[in-house]
DNA sequence: TGCCAGGTGGCAGCAAGCTGCCACCGTTTG
DNA sequence: CAAACGGTGGCAGCTTGCTGCCACCTGGCA
């Protein structure tokens, strides 16, 4: 194969990767912003069917997703099922706008940006752009939460509107002009709060922050 | 241009890269392990009299490397002189394996992980390359810490007891008790407290919370 | 001895944060 | 339709935190 191929649409894509997603043997990494941004529904499912299959287990699988991907119910699950059978799952402090997968740090296939309407992918075995590639995403990996800490009931549950509370927090700004800033009440504001330090289980606001800032909730 | 073509050694490579860094437009951004690993003095000359031309103020650098760039004297000189004349320099918590050089966005720089003697390079010009290198090479910035985070001297300015006032706010204790339990009035208490936010240039408690968090001030 | 500098603690007044109470509003439920 | 419910915001009263002012103590110095 060339070094670097470009595969049009998602039906190349598929036919693309059905052999090699059989052929993984030490391990498959995978970065996204959400776990199927798939166009079809189709698609998706045989991704997922792929995902499913028992022969996960062979291989190390390490997938690196956005916080956005947990929102979804659906996406959560799928995730729980994954690390429930072997997958290292953890979340980005950041919303990785591309998808990025690697496999047997052989074949790198990364779909380009937009195209609006179908997608591209390209897909290369150039050694120099896999270990780029690789050493980028291990140091986003390191970085980042396991997707225990997001999800354990015990773990702090903060919502989207809770993280940019404690941006607010954050940032050094008085109640008065977070509140403002942030388009509530003061009222209000500071009943978040206080529900953010009842979560963080602090018992001022200056714990709060350090927890919070342990667990990466203000970036 | 091909999408996808290599380099063979450093001579190759320096004759490619002269245009290039002269022609960048909006931004340069760099990942590296230590800063200079170019096997021959010369061609580390070269490409830090690229770094030291006056044309570097004309666009946004960024700059990642690793911890292990700090140790020597030299290279430390050389990033506070690339970040005093507005380059964006961080440190990365991860080793990076392998250096990562991007162009506006359009021209990725990938040096062969080993080849023994010489090096290779390999240049691409892909969409989905570049825009995967730069989702993770963004995520691994985001959670990097700045270069002044770690050089900045006046950091320890906070002395035992300053540390042990840190950690009695970070016990969630009330300033009375924290004072009490510190044996101190409340009122130098206060005093202590007010002069940590100021050295930490916090505006809250919160904010102070984070800081001395990230700066393991806590512990 | 007197003076000064620097740190401490009390006090007071102000600012900021906390929370119970209640009224209001849109949605859901019977 | 009415009742129940959950979320919001205003208000009030309280606690906590913040800081200027001043008195006090200690150690250094002339």
């Amino acid at each position: 194969m060339a070094e670097i191929t470009t595969l049009r649409g998602d039906a190349q894509f598929l036919a693309f990767m059905e052999p090699v997603a059989r052929s993984i043997r030490e391990e498959f990494s995978c970065a996204a912003r959400e776990l199927s941004t798939w166009p079809s529904m189709a698609a998706s499912e045989t991704v997922r069917s792929w995902m499913r299959s028992p022969e996960i287990g062979r291989h190390r699988t390490w997938k690196l997703v956005s916080a956005a991907a947990l929102v979804s119910e659906d996406s959560r699950e799928h995730l729980l099922d994954l690390a429930g059978r072997g997958a290292e799952v953890r979340i980005a402090a950041t919303p990785l706008p591309q998808e990025t997968i690697i496999v047997d740090r052989r074949i790198a296939i990364l779909p380009v940006p937009d195209a609006l309407g179908r997608r591209d992918y390209t897909v290369t075995t150039a050694p120099a752009v896999i270990g780029g590639v690789l050493a980028l995403f291990e140091a986003a990996w390191e970085t980042s939460a396991g997707l225990a800490a997001f999800l354990r009931p015990d773990q702090p549950q903060i919502d989207v509107e809770g993280r940019s509370i404690l941006r607010a927090l954050g940032s050094g700004l008085s109640d008065e002009a977070a509140a403002g800033q942030l388009g509530m009440s003061l009222r209000t504001y500071r009943r978040r709060v206080a529900g953010l330090l009842d979560a963080l289980d602090a018992g001022s606001r200056f714990q709060a922050g350090l927890r919070a800032g342990e667990l990466g909730l203000t970036r």
